[in-house]
DNA sequence: AAAGTTTTTTCATAATATATTAATTGTAGT
DNA sequence: ACTACAATTAATATATTATGAAAAAACTTT
């Protein structure tokens, strides 16, 4: 996602704050929009969706902590990071922040430096979770997560020991291809590993047993595939 | 940070501006350590992680500029400021010395009055770049909160050593990917420190008992992971 | 500086999961 | 039906982690 499409939502009673703090993330190019109080900051969470929301405990109308409880329940802001702005050494106030479902929280008086490489920080985190890309392969039912080690198989979940995770992983980057022998064993192996000549058959088999006989099949005198 | 926790590395090879300035640095209440020459130098800077040190340009056995380069190749101290003190009017040492990595100077002879404001000043700037970064880490019922080295379970507060915390710390940066041994090493031992295959998990086994057994799942041949 | 405490690391051993082999049976393709 | 290769199974070997206890190192306190 680029910067200027990063939605942040700005909340505090003190119109000097909003403008100091608006200034220093517009200028770094974000969409800033701000809210002077908490049933204003959840109207306009509802309809602009911003993706961080810098949130003040001490508010009139309704207070920081109070309106963080309520944007929490909002479907649509479910990976919204919220952070709060709170005064230095209110302990109780961070606390019950994090009950209520805070991520982070800015100490007053703000700094803007430091203001903004936080917010690039939490915003990293949202970016991190963001693309899941080349970590995950997917065929048809079978998903393939090597960041986690994890098979879903139709929907179940699925843990395989070491090399047959990487067996699967090796012939389910190109299904249908076929891998001789040889480069299974090199790639799945490492080629200077000297196996006997059974051993694939029977991590084949495993998976057959574990994912389904049908996506695996045989070519004989050479090798294996797999199949969708 | 609190001043008290700011720690400085003076490396001089006379014992008289050991004295003197580590005297003046000290009663302002920063925390110094002395070295009295290059090598020295490194070994305690590996150990104590200041945050700034002050190296004279002139030594025996390594000079501060050589000094500098290999501190400048530490992971840990990345962040720590590098300042020389040089006689006045060595032009050469200062440019040598800037591409050595250092961030100011301090010309001889030392009025110790300026010299604390110096580092008053040079301080100041580490504490605004001072990394923001995931202060807070919630998942599930537990909080991790890395400013304060402090962790919250179930509203129960844990004190873990550093070790512990922060391979928690890391884990917890990505519930459900599992972190390779040889990736966890790297980040939290830094991979230059060499430790037995057995360290790792000796403090999961402890993380284990003082979060929870099922927080933390094994998977053979690859390494942990922490799960919700 | 010494004694005590906590943290970190190591080491030996047990427990377990995973990988490989070997022997046997099965089967597709000529 | 023969043959070459693959499938299967169970037994065996290997690799990897868990655990307990204790040494070493790093910190604290006195």
């Amino acid at each position: 996602m680029k910067k200027r499409d990063i939605k942040i939502l700005l909340v505090d009673d003190e119109a000097d704050i909003l403008e100091i703090v608006g200034y220093n993330l517009s200028s770094e190019g974000y969409q800033v929009t701000t809210a002077k109080n908490g049933i204003e900051a959840i109207e306009k969470a509802k309809k602009h969706k911003p993706h961080l929301i810098i949130l003040d405990v001490m508010m009139p109308e309704m207070d920081g902590i109070e309106a963080c409880e309520k944007l929490r329940e909002i479907p649509d802001l479910s990976n919204t990071v919220i952070t709060f702005l709170t005064a230095r050494g209110e302990d109780y106030s961070q606390v019950a922040g994090f009950d209520a479902g805070a991520d982070d929280y800015i100490t007053k008086p703000i700094k803007p430096k430091v203001l903004v490489s936080k917010v690039k920080a939490l915003l990293r985190r949202l970016k991190e979770s963001e693309n899941p890309s080349d970590t995950i392969i997917k065929i048809g039912e079978l998903i393939i997560n090597r960041e986690e080690y994890k098979i879903t198989n139709k929907g179940e979940e699925i843990i395989l020991p070491r090399k047959e995770f990487e067996l699967l992983s090796l012939l389910a980057t190109k299904p249908g291809k076929v891998f001789k022998r040889e480069e299974i064993l090199d790639k799945v192996w490492g080629n200077e590993v000297v196996v006997g000549g059974r051993t694939i058959d029977v991590h084949i088999r495993k998976l057959r047993e574990k994912i389904g006989d049908k996506s695996f099949k045989t070519v004989k005198g050479v090798g294996y595939k797999f199949v969708d």
